[in-house]
DNA sequence: AGCACGCCGACT
DNA sequence: GTCGGCGTGCTC
């Protein structure tokens, strides 16, 4: 009989970081299965766990085993293969088993800890006095409002066995329920019923049912015939009615009328492109593609195409979005063409919404998911497709730990599932591009957009000309007329500004000293909506000082081309103009964001502004002349990529411009614009730019030529860091292959953190099969360290950031 | 991580 | 002698 159950426990340390067996009591033999969670006692406190694992008595050596305490699920929620993935991810990323788990499961499921002193009514009048006062009118006191006192007093009335201490594990997953009423007899009995009744009350809701049984939600029941819950119980007392409790689900997009849509006419690529996909769907091979097709081209009509295939198998989907939230359009139209049969998973969500839509495809009410990042974990059992869109985005990039990216997790799924993954981006990451090239993915291009109109063209404007010229504001001359122009013809102008890198930092202006955060080596970024100064890292704020804190000069002032001054230079230059500005502080309210980009949609605005949220997925017919007012401040950042980043931001920024019947235009403002970043963005020729930048990664031994791992080591001593940190390298130094090359240690880009020092070290290689055993080992051998001594090491698979 | 246990100095 | 500090070790 299997009945021990091997756990892993809620407990994020690398010594607990394994199994634990417990006894299955006999009420439970044979309910409990791998993949539920439980609660169980560990050491004197109780906490959760997920069941891997069951056993037979005589495979444990223990003889002494606890008992699981509680059993959380009635059905697993991971499955075989979620369990599997976990260990997966656990060894890709090095993370905690628990953090693999936790990290495909919605946050709902998570759970929170109590711990409280219980003391039974009997024993309330064995208390001293200030006890029993704490206890008054009840019989738990959360731990908190006695932590502070001193524990022997605490301590003695436990030993008296007056007080108890009890440790709570709540589930934070609140399902929504209802109230539903129904009749519980034959249609004939409700009307036998009816005749002997004589309350009129009553009489009323029995006609409700005899002209309609089907249950009814109780609420809507006593408001449509206006009564008190009464005369209801009485009739379900009489054993007529039941009262039900109903899950529901928030539907967050309840409200929202979705126009259905059929499938398009394809062009000649586009159809080319779905057949390889449909073949490879037939015939459950797992084919990685990469469709590569440029702005326009008509890639999500072949996904919802390739997905209607799927479904037709009777298999399901997951369309992963770069954050949905910023492409309500792109919700819109698989809404539209799916229906009901799509959830629709993104960090806009509360966690009980997040919830409910993980439960609908747990439960299989839906064969579609469309979602950011973790919905790549969404639990269905058949799933015939993956597909990524704008494959190339970095927030694909899980990071922190697990520092998953949900390309490869798609991977692994997609051969387990034996389906294909189909990666789609008008500017491929480098790796993927490379790969496809080698044949390692199919590579499927789409050249042409489906509508009449051709690209836009795009012109590069030379600022430093501008400013020989004599004109030092942010807008060229040219992009400044052909706002002009558009504002007469009222059409729409989009202008994007790359605030990255250049965020508003404080400076005095006369001695050039800046104000940075005590906690953090970083500037801190001033804040107009209540005049401080706070740190993005730490969170650490403070007013903004009048005068400067090391010269005392009234000079200071803040620095950084923000959205807001734009603005305000804006409404000068065209004070006529409708002016809707996007960015963190517009759109940090729920829904706020949504609502903007409508406004603009609708035409009642001229002008949006806004930083990179604006450049993904917007799509607005009346929109002919889009500005991009500093190109170059991403290009300049300390990171392999940047140009890369540059290329493909520029793509798609352009890509906004006249996408239905009016031609578009595209201004791009640079100080740098014989970089092949920004030119070869003018003319659109990705290949080209991926030679050139392919050379460049090949004499700097970048991606896709070496692999990149980034060690970070941190702790509040820099002493400690250093030698930690030198140790590692000095280990690695002997074990790695003589191509490998090592870098470092260096101080972090940010050499502090909330107190804490930071070194890394960047390890490039071309094969290296056994550093992750290496770095395991490290973690082992400095466990101790981690836990105790507030010893950080972060271990960085393919970094997409260099901080 | 949390918690108990145990050893040691300090003080009613 | 007892209180409370922190280092050590364990958790099925």
């Amino acid at each position: 009989m299997k009945n021990i159950a091997s756990v892993i426990v809620d407990v994020t340390t690398r010594q607990l970081d394994r199994p634990f067996d417990y006894l299955i009591p006999p009420k439970w033999e044979g309910t409990i299965q791998p993949g539920m969670r439980v609660i169980v006692p560990f050491g004197p406190r109780k906490i959760q766990g997920f069941v891997i694992n069951l056993k037979n008595e005589h495979e444990v050596k223990l003889d002494k085993l606890k008992a699981i305490e509680d059993v959380l699920d009635v059905t697993p929620v991971l499955n075989k293969e979620l369990l599997q993935l976990g260990y997966w991810l656990t060894k890709k990323t090095l993370c905690f088993t628990i953090s693999a788990f936790q990290v495909m499961l919605p946050a709902a499921i998570k759970a929170t800890y109590n711990k409280y002193l219980q003391c039974t009514e009997e024993d309330k009048v064995n208390l001293p006095d200030e006890w029993q006062a704490l206890f008054l009118n009840r019989t738990k006191v959360d731990w908190k409002e006695v932590e502070h006192l001193p524990l022997t007093t605490v301590q003695k009335q436990i030993e008296r066995g007056v007080l108890e201490v009890v440790y709570e594990v709540k589930s934070k997953g609140g399902k929504k329920t209802e109230r539903v009423i129904g009749p519980i007899v034959s249609l004939e009995q409700l009307k036998q019923v009816y005749e002997e009744t004589k309350a009129q009350k009553q009489r009323d809701v029995l006609a409700t049912f005899i002209e309609d049984a089907s249950p009814i939600r109780k609420k809507m029941l006593l408001s449509s015939l206006g009564i008190t819950d009464a005369p209801v119980k009485s009739l379900v007392k009489k054993g007529v009615l039941k009262e039900d409790e109903v899950e529901i689900y928030r539907d967050p997009y309840a409200e929202r009328d979705f126009v259905p849509t059929k499938p398009f006419p394809l062009k000649e690529e586009q159809q080319v492109a779905l057949d390889s996909i449909k073949q490879s769907v037939h015939h459950n091979r797992h084919d990685v593609f990469l469709l590569y097709g440029v702005t326009g081209s008509g890639k999500t009509e072949v996904y919802m195409q390739a997905i209607d295939e799927v479904l037709q198998q009777g298999k399901e989907a997951i369309v992963l979005v770069p954050e949905i939230a910023l492409t309500p359009q792109m919700v819109e139209r698989f809404k539209g063409r799916f229906g009901s049969k799509v959830a629709v998973l993104h960090s806009a969500l509360s966690v009980g919404e997040k919830y409910d839509e993980w439960r609908k495809i747990q439960r299989k009410e839906v064969s579609v998911v469309v979602g950011a990042r973790s919905a790549i974990f969404a639990p269905f059992e058949n799933i015939g497709m993956i597909i990524i869109d704008e494959e190339h985005e970095s927030s694909y990039k899980q990071e922190d730990n697990p520092r998953y990216h949900a390309r490869d997790v798609a991977i692994e799924r997609g051969i387990y599932h034996q389906c294909p993954v189909v990666l789609g981006s008008a500017t491929p990451t480098l790796e993927s591009f490379a790969r496809a090239k080698k044949g390692v993915y199919h590579l499927l291009t789409m050249t042409k957009r489906t509508s009449e109109q051709g690209l836009p063209t795009v012109e590069i404007v030379d600022m430093r000309e501008q400013l020989r010229g004599g004109n030092r504001s942010m807008f060229s001359k040219e992009l400044h007329e052909k706002i002009e122009d558009r504002l007469q013809k009222g059409q729409q102008t989009v202008l994007f500004l790359n605030r990255r890198g250049h965020s508003t930092f404080v400076m005095c202006r006369d001695c050039g000293y800046v104000i940075e955060c005590p906690h953090c080596d970083i500037s801190l970024t001033y804040h107009r909506m209540n005049q401080r100064v706070k740190c993005h890292y730490c969170s650490y704020e403070e007013a903004l000082p009048k005068t400067c804190p090391s010269c005392e000069s009234d000079y200071i002032r803040f620095f950084g081309t923000g959205t807001q001054k734009v603005e305000e230079e804006l409404v000068k230059l065209f004070p006529a103009a409708r002016i809707i500005r996007m960015d963190v502080d517009t759109t940090s309210r729920k829904g706020a964001h949504e609502k903007l980009l409508k406004t603009f949609g609708d035409g009642r605005a001229d002008i949006l502004l806004g930083t990179q949220m604006i450049a993904k997925g917007l799509d607005f017919p009346n929109v002919t002349l889009v500005g991009v007012l500093t190109a170059d401040t991403m290009l300049h950042l300390p990171d392999f990529r940047a140009g890369e980043k540059t290329y493909q931001l520029l793509t798609q920024v352009s890509g906004r411009a006249g996408r239905h019947h009016l031609p578009g235009e595209v201004i791009i403002q640079t100080y740098t614009p014989e970089h092949y970043s920004i030119s070869l963005a003018k003319m659109q020729k990705y290949e080209q730019f991926f030679v050139e930048e392919m050379q460049t990664r090949r004499s700097r031994q970048y991606p896709p030529y070496y692999y990149l791992t980034l060690i970070t080591v941190s702790h509040p001593e820099l002493m400690k860091v250093v030698n930690v940190v030198e140790k590692i390298v000095a280990y690695l130094r002997n074990k790695c292959a003589n191509d490998t090359i090592i870098l470092g240690p260096v101080v972090s880009p940010i050499p502090r953190i909330k107190d804490r020092y930071r070194y890394q070290c960047m390890i490039k290689y071309k094969r290296e099969p056994e550093l992750i055993n290496w770095l395991q080992f490290v973690q082992e051998q400095y466990a101790q360290e981690m836990t105790k001594d507030n010893l950080q090491i972060s271990i960085d698979f393919n970094p997409t950031m260099m901080m």
